[in-house]
DNA sequence: ATCATTCTGCAACCGGATTGCAAACTCAAG
DNA sequence: CTTGAGTTTGCAATCCGGTTGCAGAATGAT
């Protein structure tokens, strides 16, 4: 189990050599089959979820692409939304070329196409917690109804 | 599908009898098992898991419990948590005797004894989402250690 | 008492998540 | 170039919480 590290990438133009580079500093050996799941989470501007990946990328086993998502997971590469009826999504921790942040957003999920939508621009204030519990991180998911739905 | 009513209880000194007017006040029929279910529903101060009714409640069967709790959540009794590796997890709408209100409210999971504790002290600002999303709710679920674990 | 409706327990089912295992692969050492 | 230890992979089996079908029990109105 890994600390989230914090490099600066510039994640719209990552190569194959970049791809691997990203992985290595995460401590994760690249292989062909993770630099494939890689690509498709990068591709992705929405969590996605493991059903997602294995129909997406028919050339590798569900059982492989968990474990490449738990190794993911481990490294702090990736982490996971709960959404609901939707179960389990992953989406890449993102850091952009303005430099290291955490990326932590709010999650939007549609509850009629069921997508689960990034709401970077919603900053969450500082919550005051009450004595004695140590926060770790928040996530927050609204349901609602997206705007391609309601038209 | 009902929408869910206000009235003033008080969740503190609820006899069998409040227990049926609840329910009937919620469009619920009592029956026996409803009454129990209810009853260990109210006496947990924190979301809990249908396992743990199943568990706690040797003479019901986990189908009922599953019904029970349905029923329930359709006509606006109780409310699920999605609480990550906890799985899905349900408590009561309670309104207590200071008057009807919304109790929407964070939620803390503690990742080392697993429990989710209800942050009743805690308001969630109104955030300010994107054009053409429409909210209907939203859920906050901050991860970190408890007090009784971090002793 | 009768009958339609609802509720219940039991057992079976389901689908996504997870694991066991042997073959394929990697890579550094000889 | 071989060898062998360690790692990754596909396949099939398993797990497991949630869900459903169904027949008998309970309910409640006539
Ligand atoms: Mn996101
Ligand atoms: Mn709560
Ligand atoms: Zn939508
Ligand atoms: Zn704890």
């Amino acid at each position: 189990m890994h600390l989230r590290i914090e490099f600066s990438y510039n994640f719209a133009i990552m190569n194959n050599n970049d791809l691997e580079q990203l992985l290595q500093d995460h401590g994760i050996k690249a292989t062909a089959n993770r630099l494939i799941i890689l690509k498709a989470l990068m591709n992705s501007s929405r969590p996605i979820t493991m059903q997602d990946l294995t129909d997406e990328i028919e050339s590798i086993d569900k059982s492989n692409v968990f474990r490449t998502l738990s190794t993911f997971r481990e490294h702090g590469l990736v982490h996971v939304i709960e959404a609901c009826d939707e179960g389990v999504m992953y989406e890449l921790y993102r850091s952009d070329s303005n430099g290291p942040h955490n990326d932590i957003h709010p999650h939007f999920h549609c509850v009629v196409c069921h997508k689960v939508f990034c709401l970077k621009g919603v900053t969450v204030p500082k919550l005051n917690y009450p004595e004695g519990f140590d926060i770790l991180e928040g996530s927050f998911l609204v349901n609602g109804i997206c705007p391609e739905c309601k038209a």
